[in-house]
DNA sequence: AATTAATGACGTATGTTTGCGACATTAGAA
DNA sequence: TTCTAATGTCGCAAACATACGTCATTAATT
């Protein structure tokens, strides 16, 4: 059984009692953009033809360890790979990861169209 | 003049002395969507025909209190517009930031996508 | 006028993010 | 083998976000 109540004009509507997985997922994927630093480092990415680590922190107004942190949150989403090329590391953007990402938010823009008719 | 900096193959790049508006502006829009509460606040003025105040408190499993700080942000940040009627608030979607969000987000998709040639 | 209901604002506790210096690890150069 | 350079990890401090109880305000109801 769920928990319900009656909303406005007397439709009933499921309380949620966690939120969603779909709606987690969204969550976080935002989060891994919700810093200037780490949209830089994706414009950078996409913008260059190599991917050094030590290129991105001498680019960004912040120190080598912060930018490696920021490094470190977009390849745990995926967003962006690292590949070890003897002492230096290459990073670039991650094809299924940005194709991820578009595809969620996508569906989300779709979902949150507002009526045209509505009376609001 | 600015500060510059060589990459890999001997190109100039400018260092970033601060973020870009365009960076920070992407990262609050993000910012405000990377909470679970105010992804379902979203989708939940989509989906219904009213939108009081109280039905999203209801709805969603956080205090009242909560869910009006959440959609203090979604408001000060456009996405949604409320309407004071007599002693309740009509909360619902507002075009114009729903529109200048799909763009934003749109012009960053386009920016960051990965070649299919790259050597990465 | 007094009561109730819907709401936002304020304060505060707890948790999370950010930024960075110092240290550890490892590849290549001397 | 020793030195240097590129990088990641750790631990801390400061800033910020989240959740919520209590209080204030105001519209409608009695």
């Amino acid at each position: 059984m769920f928990a319900t109540l009656e909303i406005g004009n007397g439709e009933l509507m499921k309380k949620l009692e966690l939120f969603e997985e779909n709606q987690q997922e969204i969550a976080s994927l935002a989060k891994v953009l919700s810093h200037p630093a780490r949209i830089a480092i994706l414009q950078f990415l996409a913008s260059t033809p190599t991917c050094i680590s030590g290129d991105i922190s001498d680019y960004l107004p912040l120190s080598r360890t912060t930018v490696s942190q920021h490094l470190k949150e977009l390849k745990s989403m995926g967003l962006i790979q690292g590949d070890v090329e003897g002492l230096k590391i290459k990073y670039c953007l991650n094809k299924e990861g940005i194709e991820k990402l578009k595809s969620v938010f996508g569906d989300l823009f779709e979902e949150i169209t507002p009526l045209e008719n509505k009376i609001c």
